[in-house]
DNA sequence: GTCTATAGTCGGATAGAC
DNA sequence: GTCTATCCGACTATAGAC
């Protein structure tokens, strides 16, 4: 695939990276892609519809690229593992979801493909989550699939944190490294703390 | 303070909420604050020496306004509530932290105060778990700084979030309650749990 | 300090030749 | 499908009157 609206495709997703929402317009899309202008509008008829293209058409490349690693993720400290890899692949469209996701804010055509695109991570997280958690108390006491979008949520704003305060990120990573190892221990403390946790639970108001 | 400069920096913010960094223009700002345009660039020289002014004005009073709040916090399940009452309030600054972010993935001069403007909010975070965590084995096992700062890009993300898929996002705060729950719980386990978490940990790689 | 006016640039979008 | 050329609005920033 290398005709124009692929090269737009890879163009758009490149420029939000690179330039951000702000420096998405059509001439530097366009100049990324090596294309002329007006061919932005003649394939997608304005810069927001081929944003949104662009972003489901990065989504999907991008879970696939990672679907090997995530079947490979056997404990949450591997997620986290995992997570740290796509934070530090240029590459990986966190950055691009992450502008998206501002111009959004703002910017309703947008919403519909942005979700998509954030769907397509949580839904695999989901799935490794609902496997390494299987028969434990965190699956039992905690929706996964809310701690999916949670942790989708927290990469992204990891992501934007990284570009202001890279020692900062990397000190947020460790703990919540250690907080997953914490969680691994309560996890292998058997089946007599989970039932106090159990009754613990039920004593609670909510 | 009704002067001009205040109404300058009250309008930046506003703009930076309502229409996003992409919006965040020297006219659109002026229109909000009620001003001339020209004066932008008389008080500030430029557009972003405004934007940045007003983050550092705005993180200074949204965190004052909430230190009783974050003071009133006695457990992890009371700052998930207290972050829901803040992400709920239209005029925090959450969203104009994240528009900033994502500014300052691409105009460097937007960093230096967007990295202030968090840290307002990791300090209290961070001040908060400090106390709220005091002799629980999450203190004594995970870098207490680190989560603070976890928190504060998790809070982001998940305000970002909100705004493609409401739905989703109360889904994952929800479970997050449930997360800090069981953690709770994990503190009141006792002295012999806590041993036996230590011998666990000792017993990893790393 | 505040205003008008304006220079110069960049943006979205379209028309029409090839 | 792709290009050039162009319209027109919005933008940053400045000059200069008040």
């Amino acid at each position: 695939m290398n005709d124009t609206k692929t090269k737009l495709l890879r163009g758009a997703l490149d420029t939000l990276r690179t330039r951000g929402i702000a420096g998405a317009s059509a001439r530097n899309i366009a100049t990324a892609a090596g294309v002329n202008q007006a061919l932005v509008f003649h394939h997608f008829g304005s810069v927001n519809g081929l944003l949104t293209a662009a972003c489901t058409f990065g989504a999907q490349e991008q879970v696939e690229a990672y679907r090997k690693r995530f079947d490979a993720v056997r404990s949450l400290t591997d997620l986290l593992e995992l997570g740290r890899t796509i934070r530090a692949d240029e590459r990986a469209d966190l950055s691009m979801l992450a502008q998206l996701l501002a111009g959004s804010q703002v910017t309703p055509d947008l919403v519909p493909s942005t979700a998509l695109g954030l769907s397509r991570w949580t839904e695999e997280i989901d799935r490794v989550l609902g496997r390494v958690l299987a028969n434990t108390p965190l699956s039992e006491f905690v929706d996964v699939g809310g701690l999916a979008r949670a942790i989708t949520a927290a990469f992204i704003g990891l992501d934007l944190y990284e570009g202001v305060d890279e020692a900062g990120a990397a000190r947020a990573v460790a703990s919540l490294e250690q907080l997953a190892d914490l969680l691994t221990i309560l996890e292998d403390l058997g089946p007599v703390s989970k039932l106090a946790i159990r009754t613990q639970l039920r004593r609670r108001t909510r």
